[in-house]
DNA sequence: TTAATATTTGCATAATTATGCAAGTTTATG
DNA sequence: CATAAACTTGCATAATTATGCAAATATTAA
């Protein structure tokens, strides 16, 4: 039967829900519950489930539950984050960028988890925010960098 | 040896940097890393920090890389100052803390109320700090000072 | 439809991470 | 100071997760 790509996104489906609605603390537990819903699968699969859906294992005081990780998402986002930016500047020492109001965390936040060497770090306000390059000898390039990271052109 | 705890505090940082600048995709290369440091631990330590300090695992397109929990209030409460701190960088005119989330206001008002001459001022975000030091040419006695002040050695 | 190509999955196992326990240290208490 | 309690770490290993490979299934192209 040719169902499969329905098959699996419904088995993503209920991964998902079954996360968000308790606290599993492993693979095992994972696919027993999946199994009362009706899926069977092995470990192995559901091991590659996760990953693909970026549903990870994180410490807490109490052992480890799976949580659905949330910076993974930062590509959906990109294709509109060009649209939130205003304009981005630059003065000898500094980056400049001015979004939309209310936008400049989100913003920032996608610079942050972007990990560059080229940024030192940010600070965002409600429509502004500064960013601090590596070096002012090449801020060019961190000004480079920021654009492609937003998705400017 | 008689300060424990500190060593273990300048472990962390340690851990914290290398996590921070460059990706680390298992405990083995994470020890390598620390042993370059000066550092020598074993495996299972490193998995208790890794814990401790809310650092976690994530999957991506190629591969595994270590990263902050962004989103996790819930790992191990940090009593110290300098367990909140990330790292600390700077280029030719500023200087950047980074913290856990959520931190960068307690972390900055500690600074402000240092009331150094090393220090103008501090902006702080959600987690990050940029502080602008007296002057551009001994930005490292600046460095030194915060460190001190924040106690990390 | 058929052949070629690609995808998905389970199995077995490799790779990686977590942890019980005991030894050694440090800190607290009398 | 002496002793107890608490903490840290390594060792060995348990627990857990990832993956190479092959078989089965699905998709694409002709």
């Amino acid at each position: 039967m040719s169902n499969k790509i329905l098959e699996i996104q419904s088995r993503h489906t209920l991964i998902k829900e079954l996360v968000s609605k308790q606290e599993i603390s492993n693979q095992a537990q994972f696919q027993k519950l999946l199994k009362q819903n009706g899926i069977k699968v092995t470990q192995a699969t559901l091991s590659r489930d996760l990953n693909e859906l970026g549903i990870i294992r994180v410490p807490a005081p109490n052992g480890f539950f799976y949580k659905i990780n949330t910076s993974g998402e930062q590509s959906v986002l990109r294709s509109r984050l060009s649209e939130e930016i205003i304009s981005i500047d630059h003065n000898e020492t500094l980056i400049v960028i001015r979004t939309f109001p209310g936008r400049a965390q989100g913003v920032a936040i996608v610079l942050d988890q972007s990990n560059s060497t080229e940024i030192l770090g940010t600070v965002a306000g409600d429509d502004t925010i500064i960013v601090i390059p590596r070096s002012n000898k090449n801020i060019k390039n961190s000004l480079e960098y920021i654009k492609i990271i937003l998705g400017i052109n």
